[in-house]
DNA sequence: CCAAAAGTGTTCCGCCTACACCCATGC
DNA sequence: GCATGGGTGTAGGCGGAACACTTTTGG
């Protein structure tokens, strides 16, 4: 059986994943040297094609899979490129996806393995083809939503002090906000929920414990920062 | 010579349009029936496949030129949607993009010739795969960015009443507005520029009509509605 | 005792919202 | 003269922004 597409011709598609953590107070990203032509020994994300029998959301969890040997990460698709000749070795058309993990989760085996590194957003070097554009994008993007919905926890430990949370948002977003204010905004979610534990590991008084539950957040989904 | 990427195989890449148009006080969007198998005759968004030579909004852009006979439309990527199975003839992964026009702009003698319709965002059939997640995805976008860019104006005449610009954003919206705190938002925008010409096609006593300045806008972008 | 981070309330201003009546004209 | 859509101002409340000091404890 001839298909009724035949007449037109089909292209390379791949997924580029932007991967941010958090770390040392900065908001970064993993990237690394590419390990083949064109292109070679340039800085770039990591990537990879898509296989027949996966939807293109699938081969990008499946990267970050391979990557990160983590499952069910967040993750949201940025966008297709697809200049002709993004990529100087045959035409591909490329779908950026960032995906937020908590550094700690990682594991750092696999970042030697694959010859990676955490980059601040703010001092990426030069990267392969389009895929400065790609972060800047992703950053954008992320921006908007960190103010509106409540991705910053897939960034952090489970457990987390306000502190933390304040300079993650702080790093996302580029500027400082007020402490009073910020934790005045946090008192109001509910599922932002204060626990008895106390982290010591950065000050001497030790400070709260938080965690966000997800239940109560889908019970009544009012996130604002 | 051999590409360095030939053991991953190829898939036929689409572009879909998502017209948007403001007609009779409602939002709707140029659907038609597909004329080819797999599924004839069901309502489908008007798309094309992504030649060699062009990049993927270029694709658009001609996919969206054949179409209307228009240049230069207002058009933004919805993203790429790429399940397995979203075409049941053979892989097909697409990439959405939703495009702004003046009804009045369009030749309806296109519409005749390829067969299409404007239907009311609000009270779509249902359509061919997955163009109704397009669709709504599409309108999520817009309706987030219609309060904070001048994008409104692609979707009038050049002159409009504030009438036309307060329905225009009650129906992308999807909820009525205050017509007089609408009105003060107009009146901070410097960009928004008042004629001295009078339509008198919707009321007996005239509406002075508006103009986007767009030199304006650029010199002090500040849009709010 | 000192340094370093954690924690806590109040005031003020600006913006957003709610709200109702007169105007101009064609028929 | 009346029906139809066009046009206009104000008052009150709410939310966001600015702002400084006390607490705890390890060293």
């Amino acid at each position: 059986m001839t298909t009724y597409y035949e007449e037109y011709s089909k292209v390379l598609v791949s997924v580029d994943c932007i991967i941010f953590g958090f770390d040392e107070g900065e908001l970064k990203i993993l990237i690394g040297k590419r390990k083949m032509d064109p292109g070679r020994d340039q800085w770039s994300l990591y990537g990879g094609f898509i296989h027949d029998e996966e939807s293109v959301d699938d081969a990008a969890n499946r990267v970050l899979f391979q990557l990160t040997g983590l499952r069910n990460i967040y993750m949201r698709q940025v966008g297709a490129f697809g200049n002709v000749d993004r990529d100087p070795g045959e035409r591909v058309i490329s779908i950026a996806y960032y995906a937020l993990i908590n550094v700690k989760d990682y594991d750092s085996n696999l970042q030697e393995e694959h010859g990676l590194k955490w980059v601040p957003v703010n001092d990426l070097p030069q990267m392969y083809s389009d895929h400065n554009t790609m972060v800047a994008k992703a950053h954008k993007m992320m921006q908007r939503k960190i103010s509106h919905e409540p991705i910053s926890f897939n960034l952090l430990p489970k457990l987390f002090t306000l502190t933390q949370l304040q300079k993650l948002y702080e790093a996302v977003c580029g500027e400082k906000v007020d402490k009073r204010n910020f934790r005045k905004r946090i008192k109001e979610m509910d599922f932002i929920e204060k626990t008895e534990l106390i982290d010591k590991t950065s000050s001497k008084r030790g400070a709260y414990l938080y965690r966000f539950n997800k239940m109560a957040y889908n019970e009544d989904p009012n996130f604002k920062l």
